[in-house]
DNA sequence: TTCCATGCAAAATATTTGCAACATT
DNA sequence: AATGTTGCAAATATTTTGCATGGAA
């Protein structure tokens, strides 16, 4: 699920403006890792998106990844997620598209990404029913995708 | 979302029958355990667990509180919950009742069950889409209950 | 008597933070 | 020059495991 590129231009913008209105510095290590998480593949863990920031600059540590990261989760430009296996994973926000939600494999790990507009309306009747106000909302379906399915087991 | 009489006795006899098929054996704590988790308020963490238990037995350690949650969760009495506050929590499984989800609020922490088949029913509907064979799912809402709502803020 | 269970402490996992040196503005 | 940033190491926070001792069967 690749961005557009007026979605992806949007979203720079928006770091632009958060760290122009917090003051912060634009850092060779910085731009390296936005840029390796725009480009990568989704839902990378800190790990991941590590080792392939040093396969460009070998000098970068882990926590300024862990930091960067949180730092675009903090300005609404990536999304953590976990799926239980313990790891942090990032993907971009995308608010120009509706929610989307997750099928993980427990096979091979592939996650896809689905929208079902009829849950998400569901959803609101439920929160409304016991008077929540919600404000996230996490919806998972954990078994085996199609392919690992074939491979028997 | 207290179980019945029945339920109960039945989740108790899978264990028992669990145990037995494993060769494992009835020891003091783990029947404390045990009865303390049965009795106890649901979502409870490891740690919730531990200082329930220890009022009754302070020799308790949090290791044996560990692993006894941890066969309950294997022989499927227990059900695993994580809300993503980085915490374990433990419920007890209920399979003759319809699946439950939940609704977290991030005030004060409170968790209300909620059932919606017509959202199983779409889930059923995604997963076949993309040919997946689901085994479990997380549904959750995080958000604002109607008593902090009311607590202004 | 055999072998599982317990409690403690140590290890393992991941995340988060303190700090001195360094870089941006 | 002032202050934010980096990388490393140490601190956290939890869960998980090793092991000698104790207990169930």
């Amino acid at each position: 699920m690749t961005l557009d590129r007026a979605a992806v231009d949007r979203l720079r913008a928006r770091l632009q403006a958060y760290m122009a209105k917090k003051g912060l510095r634009s850092t060779a290590q910085r731009r390296l890792i936005v840029d390796t998480f725009f480009e990568g593949a989704s839902h990378m863990t800190i790990e991941d998106l590590l080792t392939e920031v040093r396969a460009r600059d070998k000098g970068i540590g882990y926590a300024t990844v862990y930091r960067t990261l949180k730092l675009l989760a903090e300005c609404g430009v990536a999304s953590e997620r976990r799926f239980g296996d313990g790891l942090s994973r990032y993907e971009l926000a995308d608010d120009a598209k509706a929610h989307h939600d997750h099928l993980i494999c427990i096979s091979c790990g592939t996650i896809v990404e689905f929208e079902e507009p009829r849950i998400e309306t569901l959803q609101d009747e439920v929160a409304h029913r016991y008077g929540f106000q919600v404000t996230s909302h996490k919806h998972e379906m954990y078994g085996t995708c199609a392919d690992c399915q074939k491979k028997v087991s």
